[in-house]
DNA sequence: GACGACTTGTTAT
DNA sequence: ATAACAAGTCGTC
């Protein structure tokens, strides 16, 4: 059984969920249906309203699926532990995984659910980098998370 | 700042 | 099996 759910922050973020487990983040400029029945979903869906808001909010303890290679998992999982508000660079990240920095990016390209595995704390060492979808809401996510005072120069 | 070389997992041919 | 590509980075001009 899927449970989706959806909030709206310029665009609508939609989360779609199985056995309560989250396997899929995207926006888009419609809600989907809303079809929560379990508990711990709404408790899910709460979390987020709060964290677009503004609130501080830890998404580490959300169950995910993750339908992807092997190195893109170990990627994903190593981004899940960067703290709200943290920012960290794909070349950090590649030389922790012992790979490259492009393949950093590439992986971060293809996670499945943004935002509750922090993809856009992720920056390039001058700038910021890209989104999939779309750079500027990887800004409004920075935005929200007060970013701008702890690394200026991100653009 | 622009440009090229190098990188490495993914994807397409 | 091989080539092209990408949400990068480093050195040089």
């Amino acid at each position: 059984m899927i449970e989706s759910f959806s909030i709206k922050w310029k665009v609508y973020v939609n989360v779609y969920l199985s056995n309560s487990k989250v396997f899929r983040v995207c926006f888009s400029d419609r809600p989907v249906k809303d079809r929560i029945v379990s508990e711990d979903v709404k408790m899910l869906k709460r979390d987020m309203e709060l964290y677009f808001k503004g609130e501080k909010i830890d998404f580490g303890c959300y169950d995910v699926i993750l339908n992807v290679s092997d190195f893109v998992k170990s990627v994903l999982l190593y981004v899940r532990k960067i703290p709200y508000g943290e920012l960290v660079t794909y070349g950090e990240i590649a030389r922790e995984l012992g790979t490259s920095p492009r393949a950093v990016g590439k992986a971060l390209k293809l996670n499945p659910i943004p935002v509750i595995i922090p993809c856009h704390r992720v920056v390039a060492k001058n700038g910021l980098g890209g989104f999939s979808q779309g750079a500027w809401i990887k800004r409004e996510l920075l935005k929200l998370e007060n970013v701008e005072q702890n690394c200026g120069k991100y653009k």
